[in-house]
DNA sequence: GCATTCAAGATTGGATCCAATTTGGAGAAT
DNA sequence: ATTCTCCAAATTGGATCCAATCTTGAATGC
């Protein structure tokens, strides 16, 4: 993943001194989410240790952590492999992501100050002129920033959580211009709601939106049952 | 924990060959939400496996899988510790339980066969009859009795675990009469409103059933600011 | 020719060993 | 007496070693 000079987003790279673990599990994750790693690939213990120049010990953890978190399968006495992609699973996360964000913007919305909402607006701005290899992380970086006022760690943390499991999905449809287009318009419309302080509104088109999502891009797995495992 | 003779109620005892970490898992996380080990407890490696007869890496895999599930708190190089209590953590917890659990029962109500909430009637029968200590288990019975129709595992998971973390702050208050007897009433106008399969009504009945339940928690835990980390 | 068995290799699970970091206290300087 | 420094003990993090289990393929019997 080059990165792109401009645009750091909000990564973070942590040195994160004394804990390969940490950076195991966020490298993985990131390669899972991305699809570098392929769903269903085998993940094996001494190859990746040899990859990230450290022993079998830390990417065992690292295995652990990403196997409660749903992108990584662990089978004893098997071992580890990509979570498989799964239909069923798609419409369980999105599911889970309407009730969870609602939730978070729900809470968010009285916290919401007027800077926050241009912050979001402004990464809307660079969302609709970046590429769709950006898409992803821009993405998720507007709806976040709407959440975060909310204060509930947990609660984003759960949905960080999903947003990383349906990232998987996306990778095959981001690429169409649809799907990204009506994207933008809603994403749009939640900020006017969010502007107007209007909880009902902007709950509503935070379901329709991120439901109607889930469905496209359930039809688009359907339709190219890609790399399964 | 010496097994009832009579209530096995619904444990998974799981004999889980050649896996030392998943019974290292389960018994400490029986053992946290118990209380048995309590809040801010530090947890030495080196103590944990010699009680456990075994050496200190299956602890550590442990360890970190009981992190992700926020009942252990890592902190690098200084060692892991039960998770404290923490009142905003309940508020949290609880406003997902109902986010979580009114989408679990909307989804399970159109599966839902009479038999099935005939065994949820059972169990509540058996909750009234029993004392205290089986409350928190028989109570946890009798929601998952509910929620399993609507066939998504991954809600379910993070229904349980949610669960586990609420148990946490249960354990000082289901002494109260008041408490219990309330919850049981509410269970018997959520099981009407399931035999009529009425969804509207059942959802909200949970939702208050869930979120008063937490501030009736939350009143106790400021009340009586018990063993904290 | 095909299925079964068994043994060797590969891979994971667990134990032990060494290194790095933190903590606590003894001792010195102010 | 107090505080600062520094060293030793305790504890965690990582590496290596051994045991248990699974896979694979060849040999054997039908």
């Amino acid at each position: 993943m080059p990165s792109s000079p401009a645009t750091p987003i909000q990564r973070t790279p942590r040195p994160k001194a004394g804990d390969q673990v940490a950076a195991l599990v966020e490298t993985l994750r990131a390669q899972i989410v991305s699809g570098e790693l392929r769903p269903g690939e085998p993940l094996r213990q001494e190859l990746l240790a040899d990859r990230f120049a450290t022993s079998r010990m830390p990417v065992r953890e690292a295995l652990r952590v990403l196997e409660s978190e749903g992108l990584v399968v662990l089978v004893p006495h098997k071992g580890a492999a990509v979570a498989p992609l799964d239909p069923a699973e798609l419409e369980e996360v999105y599911e889970m992501r309407v009730a969870a964000e609602t939730l978070a913007l729900r809470r968010a919305i009285p916290e919401l100050s007027n800077a926050q909402i241009d912050r979001a607006e402004r990464i809307q701005d660079r969302a609709e002129a970046a590429g769709m290899q950006d898409f992803g992380a821009l993405n998720k970086a507007f709806h976040t920033t709407l959440y975060v006022p909310c204060g509930r760690p947990r609660l984003l943390a759960h949905i960080a959580a999903l947003g990383d499991v349906a990232d998987r999905y996306l990778t095959f449809t981001a690429g169409s211009l649809d799907y990204r287009d009506r994207s933008h318009r809603e994403h749009r419309a939640l900020l006017a709601a969010c502007r107007q302080r209007d909880e009902a509104a902007a709950v509503d088109l935070l379901t329709r939106h991120i439901s109607e999502a889930g469905k496209t891009l359930l039809r688009y797995l359907r339709d190219q049952p890609a790399g399964d495992g």
